[in-house]
DNA sequence: TTTTCCATGTAACTCGTTACATGATTTC
DNA sequence: GAAATCATGTAACGAGTTACATGGAAAA
């Protein structure tokens, strides 16, 4: 739905085709969400059949025709209720890297300690590039804040973990 | 990977069958995976073919037949691998509920920071849950610390949030 | 002139979930 | 006698991905 509600919030801004919101998503929301291609073109399809959006065929030149959407009254209520829901919610998360954290002990420490350290690595340098990014209008720069404190925060934990283990008795 | 991970780090501390595998996830871990019971039956059975695991069948009375799984050398070797592999790797992680913070100057302040007190109290009481839990045997202690990290973590960002929205001029 | 861009899509596949089937056995 | 437990699975579906198809136009 969180799909649906991006796609809703751009294209009530202003009327898209396909190439046009997938293109931008592309370059200025990689970070936040992944959206492939044919997943956008397959859900603007079904907010057609559902009635929330409107596509009008527009051609310029020789170009290729472009199916234009527009949001109806049913897609304005959409994204609102949609915005709304996923405003209000909680959603408990699973780290899918975490369950290796219980089997932690089943390594050499030295070793293990040389792996996280691998992690922090890349983690740091995902952060640097991060904060390179420039700042977002508007909005979108929450999307950019929370991100951010997220990975200083998994920085943060990962370093206290590492040296837990290094100043354990051995 | 993670799921067959998981699967592998439990069978090579003592063979098990399906059921009671999951059985011990759904009491003592849900909170950091979840695995489905036809999941689980099918990645034992895929692992099976792989030559990871063996499969006996044992019979106890008239009960129904167990198959109870063991971990073979390849087993064995693909634990170690994945578990390495998993330690040292960062994934990059986009946040469902993100999305909609993108859009938030598109609702009335006051109705945006109500939402969010919604979202925060969901959160909190989530975290008193987690608190609650008694401690873990061993490493799997570590899955407490990084989700209870991490929900701390967002709490703050969280209040952090609503706090701006309220201060920020009309 | 070959590559990249524009623009839309389909087909096949993967991963995982839900709902259901089976049948004995212990518990209420 | 009814319900929950034990134990294994199948079938159907859903969301999303990858790889591919098409074909003209602009750029290198």
């Amino acid at each position: 739905m969180e799909r649906k509600l991006l796609l809703l919030g751009l294209l009530r801004q202003r009327g898209m085709h396909g190439y046009r919101l997938h293109e931008f998503i592309e370059r200025n929301l990689s970070l936040y969400t992944d959206l492939k291609k044919p997943t956008a073109y397959y859900l603007l399809e079904q907010m057609v059949r559902d009635g929330w959006l409107t596509a009008e065929v527009e051609q310029e030149g020789q170009r290729p025709p472009r199916r234009v959407y527009h949001l109806t009254p049913a897609g304005e209520e959409a994204f609102q209720r949609l915005l709304r829901e996923a405003l209000a919610t909680d959603r408990p998360m699973t780290f899918p890297g975490d369950i290796a954290l219980g089997f932690l002990d089943e390594l050499p420490k030295e070793e293990a300690i040389q792996l996280l350290e691998m992690r922090k690595q890349a983690l740091k340098e995902r952060l640097e590039n991060l904060l390179r990014v420039p700042p977002h209008p508007g909005s979108l720069q929450w999307l950019f804040e929370h991100q951010s404190h997220h990975l200083r925060s998994e920085l943060e934990w990962l370093e206290k973990l590492i040296l837990h283990l290094k100043e354990e008795n051995p």
